[in-house]
Formats: C-alpha cells, structure tokens, sequence
RNA sequence: GGCAGAUUGCCCGAGCGGCCAAUGGGAGCGGACUGUAAAUCCGUCGCGAAAGCUUCGAAGGUUCGAAUCCUUCAUCUGCCA
C-alpha cells in the first residue's frame, strides 16, 4: 500500500510535532511504507477527554495516510497510574478499571478503521501485564531502567517534594514494557502521544534499544492550552469529555464556538481535518472580519461532527440559530422551538414556578441563592426578557405554543421549560 | 522509633479565644463594552426568603463563647536515630 510522502509536513504544520526522536530517520521509515504505530490511552475515567481527541485524530491521519494503528487501551497502566505533578493519584478497583477499558475502547472505535489493507488493531496492556511475574519483571525489564535517570523526569522531580508512591514511580516502566512487547510482537516501531508522556514515550525507545537493539521512533503533541497557558476545561465545570452522556452535544458545540480568537487557527488545525488553504483562508477572515467568527463555526461545526455525528451537528446548529438569532422566540414554530430546546436541554415541569424555582429545576443555577444572585445581578431572561422579581411567574401568555419556556442565565445558558 | 512544624472555603493564602461564614489574590459566576472573542471596568462568590443552620484534617474536651486552647487519631514536611 503506498504512503502519503506529506505526512511529516502536514503533521508539522498543523503544530502537532511538539517533540521527537530522530526525525529525519522517522521521515525516511515513514516513506519506505507502512508503518506500524501505537497510541495509548489509560482509563482513568468513564470517558475520554478532549486530550485524547488530539491523540485519536492523530492517529486516524497516520492511519489515512496509510499507516497502521495499534490502538492500546491501559487496563493494566490504568490500575497503576501515570504520575501528574498535582499529586498522587487514587487508586481504582479492578472492575471500574474493567468497565472504564470497554468504554474507552468503544470511544476510540468510531474514529479508525478496522478493516482494510492497514486494519487497525485494539490491544490491552493487561493481556500481557498481569501474567506477569515480579522477577521477570524487575529482571527483564527493571534491570534496564537506571534510577538516576527516571529521578531526573520532571513530574518526578515536581514530585519528590510532596512525595511519590513507588508505584507511579514505576510506571514508565510499564509504559515502555508495553511498547517493547508490541515491537516483538507485531513490529511496532513508532509511538507518540501528549507531550506530559514524553519521558514514557522515549523509555520505550530506549527500553527497545537495551532489551531487543532495536531502532524505534517516538513524537509527542503539544498540550492544547488556554492562551493564558492554563488547560481547557480544568476550571470550567469539569473536563470537555466526548461521551454525550457527560458533555451533551450542544455544550460540546458551544465550547468550540466559543474558543478565543487567538486560538482558532490553532485548533482548527489540530481538530479538524480541513485542507491548509481552507484554514489558511479562515485565518484571513478571522484577522479582517473578526466579528463574523468564521472560524469558530467551522471548527464547532468540524469537529462536533467528528465525535457526534453530522445530524447531531445539523440539529445542534438548527437550535442555535433558533434560540441565538435574536427573533422574537414567539415568532418560532413550536416544532422549531421544541427541537431547539431538546438540543440545549429542557426539563419538563407540572406547572411553571417562581422564576428562582424555574433557574433551579432547570439546572441554570445550583441553587435557590444562586439563582436569586443572577437575578438580582441582571443575569436571568425568561423569552429573552429580562427579570428582576424573584418571586416573578410566568403568565399563560408566556407559554410559547402553550407550553414552552425559553429560560436563560448569563448570555450563552440556556435551558427549555416544558409545562405540561 | 524520637523531636519539631504543618493541615483553613474550587486553588493559593491570612487569621492564632468573642468584632469570623472567616482579610487578600486567582479561578468561577453575573453585568457593562463587543462579535455567543480577548482585554478592561463594576458587582458577586457556604446553605437558607429570613430567623437561623452547617463550615476552618477527624473525634472528643476546656470555656458563657474556639478556626484560634487541651487530648487522641490521620496525613504531610523537616531534623535526629
């Protein structure tokens, strides 16, 4: 099968080689034919994050361009866990590790192609972890990891302070094991993953130099951050997860229509799998024409349909147009409106109550207090009107289509009250 | 094992018997400005409509009254073995 000669430069100019080993080397190994890859994610929660979607889409254009993805899920590294400067991390029972493995994997699925001349393949760092024996271990493997090293890694060092646990600080062990069995087994000769696996990845490499005098590759991705360098979705009401059930899809969708202009081209390269002259030219409008935010729709519209689907999308837009367009809400057919608020979330109601009752049931405001504040902060609409009574009930004649409420906190919160 | 110090709200960090629901900063949230952007400015930021209730690692205790004092426990850090 022949190869896309551009990989690298592509890779390259979509920011996404933060790091590597030798790239020339890697260049002319990617060029020769089809290369054999992995990417790992561990299960240290229910769903993957957006971190990962970096990782997944770049595995799917190593995969497009014609290279062969081993896609490994850590039930074995996920009962260990990587360590994170912040601190040591809690340790999770078998089964949730079990459960969290299936999930992720049917996340990853979607995103590769199983079948075909470079079919991707699944694999678990259980399967050949647990059969494994202590003294095998700390002999064919711990005897190549020399501690001085490991002790100068950054997390390590952030970490001697506070303290680490042996068993995180052994966990580049485990990671770099996994890359040399899948080398043995199945030729495995390039890994990447986020640049805070960058000292795992290259004790892989180095592990397969020592153990087996083989010559393999690793890169790393940048971490996509704020523009004030903080993470995405660390402050904010949890992580952007991909799971629907965690994230729904209009949050989803909001989050990349929201993104800091200064970060769309980013992003959209990173994301999206549009051509370089098309974001090229999405660069040029947002630098002219700013206020039209061209880029934030083609990146929220991208990439909400890369992980939810295009109807999803379609559906989502539809909703934003309706309740974001400014209209009188009346003025909407019910369908429209109904459609709309699904998509944004509504709740259903018996019958409508104080406006602080209805931020609350809604899930607007946390709690009663809560709500009072963003009343008297201005902050609270109900059908784009304003309102300042607490103790404020809608009439009938609010009912859009007889049933409907249209509720909102803030600008951009929005929520469906459905009365009946 | 011994000694010393630490543990405060989402995070950092004051408080060291009443004036403490707890200074300040950051994050968050709302408003103004705009473009469902950034920056800036203003407001807000335990629960409760209120009375009041529950908070300052955990459990007891002293006191009219404790985040502040005492005891025990847990965890962390440093020094000594």
């Amino acid at each position: 099968m022949a190869v896309d000669p551009n990989l690298l430069d592509d890779l390259e100019w979509r920011g996404l080689l933060a790091n590597s080993t030798d790239l020339d080397a890697l260049r002319a190994e990617l060029s020769e034919g089809p290369v054999k890859f992995y990417v790992g994610f561990d299960p240290t929660a229910p769903s993957l994050h957006l971190g990962n979607l970096v990782q997944i889409l770049t595995a799917k254009r190593l995969q497009d361009a014609g290279h062969v993805p081993y896609a490994l899920v850590g039930g074995a590294t996920g009962m260990i866990g990587d360590p994170k400067e912040s601190g040591e991390r809690t340790l999770n029972t078998l089964d949730t590790v079990k459960d969290w493995v299936r999930r992720v994997q049917a996340q990853i699925e979607p995103f590769l192609s199983f079948e075909g001349d470079n079919a991707a393949t699944m694999v678990n760092n259980y399967d050949w972890t647990a059969p494994l024996s202590t003294i095998d271990f700390l002999r064919d493997v711990g005897k190549h990891f020399p501690v001085n090293r490991m002790l100068a890694r950054d997390v390590v060092k952030s970490r001697l302070e506070q303290g680490i646990s042996f068993t995180e600080f052994a966990y580049v062990l485990l990671q770099s094991m996994d890359f040399l069995e899948l080398y043995r087994q199945h030729g495995v000769k390039l890994q990447f993953g986020g640049s805070d696996q960058w000292g795992n990845l290259t004790g892989g490499v180095e592990l397969i130099r020592r153990a087996a005098g083989g010559k393999a590759h690793a890169f790393s991705t940048p971490l996509v951050t704020k523009s004030d360098g903080t993470k995405y979705g660390k402050t904010e009401g949890g992580a952007l997860w991909l799971d629907p059930e965690l994230m729904s899809p209009w949050a989803f969708y909001q989050f990349w229509l929201n993104v800091e202009d200064v970060k769309v081209g980013e992003l959209l390269r990173i994301f999206t799998f549009l051509p370089r002259e098309e974001i090229e030219e999405l660069d040029a409008q947002t630098a002219e024409k700013p206020f039209l935010r061209a880029g934030q729709k083609a990146l929220a519209e991208h990439v909400t349909t890369l992980v939810h689907g295009r109807g999803e999308t379609e559906k989502i837009k539809a909703a934003a147009a309706a309740l974001f367009g400014g209209g009188d809400l009346h003025t909407l057919s019910v369908p429209t409106l109904a459609a709309a608020l699904g998509e944004a979330g509504a709740v259903k109601l018996e019958k409508p109550g104080t406006i602080v009752e209805l931020l609350v049931a809604a899930g607007l405001s946390k709690s009663n207090g809560e709500a009072r504040r963003t009343i008297s902060e201005g902050g609270a609409y109900l059908n784009n009107q304003r309102i300042e009574d607490p103790e404020h009930v809608p009439a009938e004649s609010d009912l859009i289509g007889g049933a409907w409420l249209v509720l909102r906190r803030g600008k951009k919160n929005l929520a469906g009250i459905q009365i009946g």
